[in-house]
DNA sequence: CGTTCTATTGAAAGACCTCAACCAGGGTGG
DNA sequence: CCACCCTGGTTGAGGTCTTTCAATAGAACG
């Protein structure tokens, strides 16, 4: 009993956090959770624990550790879609419908399945902004790999990753936990390890992030964002005014921050 | 009245096989959808119609032509998230939330509100349906962009619009209309037109494909998907139905062909 | 019929990948 | 306690794919 073995409720401290900041939980959604968080259930790292094809429970509720939703073709090409973090609700269409792509457990995981939303509203608009957030984040993603250079793909999701840890409480001036390989990165980011790691070592050396021991830090994220195209991401309108000093839309012109 | 003009019923037929398709809908639910029809609007080609950041409706019905959901940077590029065809569902988590990238006509365009899938058990279980395969379809894209290369990109696209046109009833014998530049398919795959030109004219002369005047011929198109990466990126069934020959397609194992 | 958009093609540059070797750390077994 | 192995990270060299730049042709449009 030194403290190397922290409480449960420590250990599913992030998730909880990150669902109330979805929606603010009142006394019964808190007590669903807890309920829920009774049968929890673990996995083990780097384990399948959804396959595509196969049935997938309503709704499963990430409570510690990453998971990564993926899918892997003939050849053995792989392609991460999206880590889930604490806090992270995996949302199925419906009972009967076969799962989309596989789910494995990044790290060891401690899951439970979702509460019913219809015990109380704050719980079921809990849900619903996590939906709605996962949707950005995965218009996001295709983005991301459609339209960045790999240096800001790299750069992008990460910066993905410490919003979201944000959202839970999971990171403190632009450092959290990342446990992640160098090749899992390059599944997510659709490039092979090897380049991921060039990428990664220019921007140590440019002095942009520190990745060590599985902690990661996020140096000057702030300007990061305005200049690796995260939060370039936003509006902007299609086909009006724009289409004037670019003529087809995607240079890589790099507007020196001034 | 040369026949060049249609009547309203065959403009919007694609949309209703569709529906049909992901539902075998009630006679509740098609008088609920003959009243939103009743009010359906138009948007002329190139238009945005919902611009992220923007409030959205609660659910868009596209009834007749295409359009797209993008996202723009500031620096010009665009990436096209998705296509949306006759009878595709557009949703909105919660009214009160913003638009988290635009959408644009393509085509002229004709759209309804979507009813209220609480009138009848069959309309929402379309809606289920449609927002299942909409979201296998992402993973499919997100998978296309990140580890696909050109010629696979164009010819999965491809054959995932063939897919979804033969879902509508819009598309004979591997053929329908295609009503997009090659620019916008770039943006779609995340290439350069001009690096979609060559691939284009390089499966041309492979004798994969016939595009002229709008419309698209896929030859050979079962052999394509499994040369292109297409079956091999998706479950092909959306239900427990017809899964004989394929267990669950995707082991890693490398298997070449020899 | 000019104007504008779209498709097409060539040449050269650049980004990213492949192959391959080497290193570092951590666990394991002798 | 140390040699060994295995995984993951690092680095170099060379090749391939895709982009960029540029110029031309065809089609659509008013």
């Amino acid at each position: 009993m030194n403290g190397a073995a922290p409480a449960a409720s420590d250990i599913i401290h992030g998730a909880f956090v990150r669902l109330n900041a979805l929606a603010p939980l009142d006394q019964t959604a808190m007590s669903a959770l807890n309920a829920a968080v009774a049968r929890a259930r673990t996995v083990s790292a780097r384990t399948e624990f959804q396959t595509e094809g196969e049935v997938a429970p309503r709704v499963t509720l990430i409570l510690n550790g990453w998971a990564a939703r993926t899918r892997v073709m003939e050849d053995g090409r792989r392609q991460i879609i999206n880590f889930l973090l604490p806090g992270d609700l995996i949302f199925t269409q419906a009972a009967d419908q076969l799962a989309v792509a596989n789910l494995t457990a990044v790290t060891d995981l401690v899951i439970c399945d979702g509460p019913d939303p219809d015990v109380s509203p704050s719980l079921a608009a809990a849900y619903t902004t996590s939906r709605y957030i996962e949707k950005s984040f995965l218009y996001g993603q295709v983005s991301r790999l459609g339209r960045l250079t790999a240096q800001e793909r790299v750069a992008d999701v990460l910066l993905e990753l410490l919003e979201r840890h944000e959202m839970a409480g999971l990171a403190q001036a632009g450092k959290f936990a990342i446990p992640v390989t160098q090749e899992m990165l390059a599944d997510a980011v659709g490039l092979t390890p090897v380049h991921v790691n060039r990428v990664l070592q220019s921007a140590r050396q440019a002095g942009m992030l520190t990745w060590k021991g599985g902690m990661i830090e996020l140096h000057g994220w702030s300007t990061l964002r305005r200049k690796c195209g995260h939060q370039r991401l936003r509006a902007s309108s299609f086909y009006r005014g724009d289409r004037s000093s670019h003529s087809n839309g995607h240079e890589r012109a790099e507007s020196p921050t001034p």
